[in-house]
RNA sequence: GCUCGAAUGGUGGAAUUGGUAGACACGAGGGACUUAAAAUCCCUUGGCCAGUGAUGGCUGUACGGGUUCGAUUCCCGUUUCGAGCACCA
């Protein structure tokens, strides 16, 4: 019998809608997995073999701990919305609904032939009213909360407002966006109006004037994850600071946590290092400097933050961010041109030049700081490389150990003070945290309280001045974190509306049970010439309190019907939680009940891709987290264990076309030319070999095309790049699938390397895992008959597939199924079939997919060659394989007499005995080097080895006239002599 | 510059707590079957050397050292590649 995979996998395609096997619903009798990958962006390239990798590694997974009795959640959806769909509406005027709903259909059909266990019952869409109404919901929740350092949780901003009533800002810790100082009268005080504007400083949500990254190209501002180099990560579109008003979440609020919580997760220690560095923790001070400006002291003082608080003795200079508001203040007047020419220069700078060159420049200000230990006065200058984002925008400069003050103060001729003992600074600075401290202060002066460090190792000079600073109240001790809070706006159409409409200029939420707030139609999707998003195009755009519905633009009075908001969340804020979403779909009530919760807890294993690290993987933990103090999540870390597939890359075909002549040459002659490589198709090219018809019919210039061949073919060059339309090295799953089956694609999938690494997409192989699918298959359809034959009815027999040695038929068409004969296993068929359930078992759990295909392999041959016909064997065969080849597993299940799915089957347990052997084969080595293996009786003690050995019973040729000094046992493995 | 990870045949990659390096597959070469092709099956395949041959010897996991009876594996140093962060004070 034929392995026909097109029928099989057709039925059990079929089969397995018919019969509802994946669905999914909560069992209290089972324990619960929660398996995931990250949603796709449905684009219009459709997938590519690239893109179902990791569905195939947490398929493989899922349905592994099915079968061991885990009752898996294992869902997919689709994170609708996004720029390129918008991009594409733009240019051709159709609704991105209509080809997102496209894209959509045409990603389903893809993957539906490649046999996943997902269930479909729980799809999401985050375009859809039912499920943003929930991102909707968070947001609200994020602007109705601040965060409480002290709890170290979100709370309700009506306790904030409480503590405001009772004490003001007295006692207060909590996040915020600037420190504000007023008592409870002064609070009560204020308008209405003024007391939104307070509380804006502390919500999680909250809007807020930020210096924001803009991209000009894209109409529309960008996270700080979506910017790289200083261009856009989409479409390379340059990208420049500016000021203005957006929604921010306070994901700084949660950066310690953030933190912290990679402790308690399974993923890999370059993605945990990862969002350690774009967290960024670094534990220092804030000082405090006096001003002196024009020679007179002032009132006025100005705080830097370093986590090299020791070197204060070592100040030179210091430097103000040129964006710091302190730089009106502290520039004297006789300095006010030069630092205004320096001022314009900076502004006319973008993020990429900062970055491209990085010049040594800037201006002084006039002014001086007061070193608190010292009472030098130390001049202030101004300069770009220190930022206004980070810290407090101002520096205090130590050009001896910092490379970057170094730079400036050889620039700019200031001086260089050594402070650790045997440092050389005469020709770079020396930056590293270690050796003795001196010069502190230096010779001749004097220190606030006879303050000095002289002689204590860097690391306690450190400790040491933090305390001085904290107990003299010259400032405190301050962790500082890199993290910024997220921008939340985008001025674009295709995304989440707020549920937010402005009274009185200051925002207010739509009531909660009006939600979800549907994105309106508008006529044209590109932001409005004056600037607003696109949704000012909307004509029906306006809120009617009244009537708690949304009403036309032209009946806003501005006292019940108001406008809305004009801006849209961004891509990251449906797939901040959507694996809660998945937990309970359909629920109209809540983002998840409370019961789906308890059940489903957490994601316990999540697959995708590492590009995520610092924007997805960062958003949902603290959106999570949020949730968590909600008590909506029980759980505070949503992604157990994550594992990240390697990137597929593209196999690029190249053809050599002799300069100017339509003459192409072979790849092996193509140095005797001269030539010139192009991008061939790879679906017309074949183990490196051109289809010279199909590359004729591919291009109408090549019609006539000509070729210099060697040995009678056209061998094109390759490469490996990113798999791209342009490059014509994409290889669609469908025709694979078509071609070899979606058994063999997912089996070769896995084997191609290590789930985690990048590598080529190389078709060539392909073919191997396809004969062993079809060996697989005829382990089980064979020729019990074909024994009975007599030589001559096998001479007969149309096909003709003898193997002459094993006199055994394979591909027969008139076989039946095995007789499976139900005689007692023997041993080595007990050994094979035992040693692949370890193997197999142990992979998976370890997510090694690769290398338990050979394992798979060796079986097979294995027990082709012992004839194996036993159901004992055979059996638990198929339920090893289905994780991996679903489909064939279920044919050949069912043809095994079962009336269920394989995938309810029992997962085999090993047994060690059948491994154990009666003798073990020991290893001897002298002097390191390994002779020969000798058997020994499995339970031969220690002793009875070192005897043969030492009486030289063993190896009298190689001991002859030699001493043995030392016999080494290792247990089982091998018998090391060590002679002289 | 800092942090993390990696380096094994022509290729993708195996190798348990340190114990016969190169599993398995691709590619390549040879053979069987076939009018032919496809399909299928069998043999060879890290390098060098010796032998008619079975086989034997040397060498070999980026490079240089070290620990060990024994190192792809552990330690120190170097090089190269990949990833992340980057005027982050």
């Amino acid at each position: 019998m034929e392995y026909n995979f097109r029928e099989i996998e057709k039925k059990w395609r079929q089969r397995w809608v018919a019969q509802q096997t994946y669905k999914v619903t909560e069992d209290a009798q089972r324990p619960k997995f929660y398996v995931l990958n990250m949603f796709p962006y449905p684009s219009g390239a459709g997938l590519h073999v690239g893109h179902p990798l990791g569905y195939i590694a947490s398929d493989i997974y899922a349905r592994y701990k099915r079968l061991r009795g885990y009752n898996v959640l294992n869902p997919m959806g689709y994170d609708a919305y996004g720029l390129p769909a918008e991009q594409y509406a733009i240019q051709t005027g159709q609704h991105p609904a209509i080809t997102t709903e496209e894209n959509i259909n045409r990603y389903r059909e893809q993957l539906d032939k490649i046999g996943f266990s997902f269930d479909w019952s729980r799809e999401v869409r985050t375009c859809e009213p039912g499920y943003y109404h929930w991102t909707q919901w968070a947001f609200q929740k994020m602007f109705g909360s601040f965060y409480c350092n002290k709890c170290q949780s979100a709370q309700p901003i009506e306790k904030l407002v409480e503590h405001f009533e009772k004490e003001g800002t007295a006692n207060l810790d909590v996040a915020q966006s600037e420190e504000l100082s007023f008592t409870a009268d002064e609070w009560r005080a204020k308008s209405d109006v003024e007391q939104q504007q307070v509380l804006m400083n502390y919500r999680i949500a909250y809007l807020g004037e930020t210096m924001v990254n803009w991209c000009p190209e894209l109409g529309t501002v960008l996270a700080n994850d979506e910017v790289i180099d200083g261009v856009s990560a989409r479409g390379g579109f340059p990208v420049v600071q500016k000021r203005m008003k957006q929604w921010c979440l306070r994901v700084s609020a949660y950066a310690q946590r953030l933190l912290d919580g990679l402790e308690t997760i399974d993923w890999t220690e370059s993605l945990k290092e990862t969002q350690r560095n774009w967290i960024g923790r670094s534990e220092g001070a804030e000082m405090v400097f006096q001003v002196k400006s024009e020679g007179v002291e002032s009132d006025k003082s100005f705080t830097i933050f370093t986590t090299r608080a020791d070197t204060i003795f070592g100040v030179t200079f210091m430097v103000l961010a040129p964006e710091s508001e302190l730089v009106q203040q502290l520039t004297t007047a006789e300095q006010q041109t030069a630092v205004s020419e320096y001022l314009a220069y900076v502004k006319k700078r973008t993020e990429r030049d900062r970055i491209s060159d990085r010049k040594v420049t800037g201006v002084f200000s006039g002014s001086y700081a007061i070193n608190p230990f010292t009472g030098e006065e130390i001049p202030i200058w101004i300069s770009e490389y220190v930022l206004a984002g980070y810290g407090t925008g101002a520096i205090m400069a130590v050009p001896a150990h910092d490379s970057r003050d170094y730079a400036f103060a050889k620039h700019f001729n200031l001086p260089i003070v050594p402070l650790i003992e045997g440092a050389d600074v005469s020709e770079e600075s020396f930056d590293a945290k270690e050796g003795i401290v001196m010069n502190s202060p230096a010779a001749g002066k004097s220190a606030l309280d006879g303050f000095s460090l002289n002689g204590k190792t860097v690391k306690e000079a450190i400790a040491a001045t933090k305390a001085f600073v904290a107990s003299h109240h010259l400032g405190r001790v301050k962790v500082n974190y890199r993290l910024r809070d997220a921008i939340f706006s985008r001025q674009r159409y295709w995304g989440e509306p707020f549920p937010v409409y402005y009274k009185d200029g200051m925002p207010q939420m739509i009531p909660e049970e009006c939600l979800p707030l549907q994105l309106p139609e508008v006529d044209k999707f590109l932001p409005t010439e004056t600037g607003e998003p696109p949704l000012g195009n909307a004509r029906k755009w306006a809120w009617d309190t009244s009537k708690c519905q949304v009403v036309d633009c032209s009946a806003i009075d501005n006292e019940t019907v108001f406008p809305l908001e004009l801006n849209t969340m961004p891509g990251f804020a449906g797939s901040s939680a959507y694996y809660l979403r998945y937990m309970d779909p359909n629920n109209d009530q809540a983002l998840l009940s409370t019961e789906a919760d308890q059940y489903w807890q957490n994601v316990d294993l999540y697959v995708g891709g590492s590009e995520h690290a610092t924007g997805h993987l960062i958003y949902s933990r603290f959106w999570n987290k949020f949730l968590f103090d909600l008590g909506v999540s029980c759980k505070e870390e949503p992604f157990q264990k994550l594992v990240n597939q390697g990137m597929i890359q593209g196999r690029s075909n190249f053809v050599y076309r002799i300069k100017d002549t339509n003459t192409f040459v072979s790849y092996g002659l193509k140095d005797q030319y001269d030539v010139t490589p192009l991008h061939v198709d790879v679906n017309i090219v074949s183990a490196d070999v051109l289809d010279i018809e199909a590359f004729k019919a591919w291009r109408p210039e090549y019609a006539t095309a000509e070729f210099i061949l060697e040995d009678g073919k056209y061998v094109c060059g390759w490469a490996v790049e990113k798999m791209s339309k342009s490059m014509f090295n994409v290889v669609n799953p469908d025709m694979i699938v078509e071609k070899f089956g979606a058994d063999t694609l997912r089996l070769y999938e896995m084997f191609l390397g290590p789930i985690e690494q990048a590598k080529p997409w190389d078709t060539n192989g392909i073919d191997g895992s396809h004969r062993f699918l079809k060996k697989f298959w005829n382990l089980y359809w064979d020729s019990q008959q074909v024994d009975k034959l007599t030589s001559q009815q096998v001479d007969e027999l149309t096909s003709k597939q003898v193997d002459t040695q094993n006199k055994q038929l394979v591909n027969l068409s008139t076989c039946q199924l095995v007789n499976l004969n139900v005689d007692e296993p023997t041993k080595d068929e007990l050994k094979s079939l035992h040693k692949l359930i370890k193997k197999v078992t142990e992979d998976i759990e370890n997510f090694s997919y690769n290398t338990s295909i050979p394992a798979f392999m060796i079986a097979t041959n294995e027990l082709t060659a012992l004839k194996c016909h036993k159901r004992a064997i055979l059996e638990p065969m198929v339920v090893l394989i289905a994780p991996f080849a679903p489909h064939i597993a279920e044919e050949l299940w069912e043809a095994l007499g079962h009336t269920t799915s394989v995938c309810d089957a029992q997962w085999p347990v090993f047994e060690e005995k059948y491994l154990v052997e009666d003798t073990v084969k020991m290893m001897v080595a002298f002097n390191g080097k390994t002779r020969f293996g000798i058997d020994f009786p499995a339970d031969a003690d220690n002793a009875t080895i070192e005897a043969a050995a030492r009486g030289h019973e063993l190896t009298p040729k190689y001991l002859e006239g030699k001493q043995i000094m030392k016999v080494i046992i290792v247990p089982k493995r091998m018998i090391n002599i060590v002679c002289k």
